[in-house]
DNA sequence: TAACATACATACAGTATGTATGTAAATCAG
DNA sequence: CTGATTTACATACATACTGTATGTATGTTA
């Protein structure tokens, strides 16, 4: 090979992030193939070499992103000892982190779309969502949630803060907007704590 | 003219019909606008006389389809006078409308990805969103919920209920995952009830 | 050093959108 | 009633992008 190991794995990365400054500015549909390469200065062929197709490009990127904001998340949460406090935390660091850069055109209005619900949700659950859940469950064990549904639960919760992150993110105050968005979470998680 | 104006109409009609299907079953991308007027034995000419192009067709199925379930949300709404038993209606009937006929597809996955999240929201807003939030002002202004921000609030409840809806829809009793997530719903909109 | 694998480049085929142009029928003007 | 104009399409074509097949140089291994 012309390059070693650590080099090839670079010109991969390299791809991988010239093509998520693409999709996050351009979104899925209007970016070409060409345009990344070029940029990378390579060709369509060394593309097709690393990655199946488009859509796997994507993929990656997608991967990447979202597990930059889950690890966020996790620290986030780990800050404290007291569970309702960590569901507070992760969530406060989940609207912050899918917030900034424009992550959430690729994680939450393109990912669906183009992964495909399906595949979406597998990675959705693979990452972000099953944390939620992990701790939403462990609240319940612990008696300071309802005994609801917590598929139901991870859900709304997931669903709504995806959709603040995407409220959020077209205000330029976007830390007021985001203490405003935690007032409404927590009076609403508060109607599903368990009253002793 | 080859046809009166009602006929053109039902033309138009037709197009969006059968484009709808597609939509829905395919995907936005994995559809082509040859398979289409095909089945409306049409060209491509047709279609573009009527439409400004594949995205102004998707456009005016996604408005078709939110008008759709809107008008069913409203309907449900009206059946109560209490302000807390509308929001609950409300909030069902957006459940069991989106849910059925995969609505979900053009309203949640491709709609923000292939309009784009701008025009997205906006027509969000103008059908479904707007007539949430009015709701939620009007029972803020009744002293029934907490003196939160209202927006945030549209927003939260909208995108949790989306999400339930996509949550929903992958499972065959979608009448007892309904009432899953009306209980987790109705338990997290206590929270937000203001406590006389 | 010969065989093979890797990391690309190049060329091409297929498919889809969108546009420009053509045409028959319907409406309208006088 | 007839010529002009508009409407509702069809046809033909330009363009763009993805994906694939093939070629090639360089590095690795036996």
């Amino acid at each position: 090979m012309r390059k070693n190991k650590t080099e090839t794995e670079r010109t991969i990365q390299r791809l991988i992030e010239i093509a998520r400054n693409h999709f996050t500015t351009n979104g899925y549909a209007n970016v070409s193939l060409e345009e990344i390469v070029n940029e990378a200065d390579l060709t369509r062929g060394a593309l097709y070499h690393h990655f199946k197709n488009k859509k796997g490009l994507f993929l990656a990127v997608f991967e990447a992103v979202q597990k930059e904001v889950g690890e966020y998340v996790e620290e986030a949460a780990a800050k404290s000892n007291d569970s309702w406090q960590q569901l507070i935390n992760g969530c406060q660091a989940f609207l912050e982190g899918a917030v900034q850069t424009h992550n959430q055109r690729i994680l939450l209005v393109d990912g669906p779309a183009v992964l495909g619900w399906e595949t979406f949700r597998k990675m959705d659950e693979k990452y972000s969502m099953n944390s939620l859940k992990e701790q939403l469950q462990l609240m319940q064990e612990q008696n300071l949630l309802k005994p609801v549904s917590a598929d139901a639960m991870t859900h709304c919760l997931s669903g709504a803060m995806n959709e603040l992150v995407l409220w959020i993110a077209d205000y330029p105050d976007q830390k007021d907007k985001i203490k405003e968005a935690m007032m409404v979470l927590q009076h609403m998680l508060e109607g599903l704590r368990e009253n002793k």
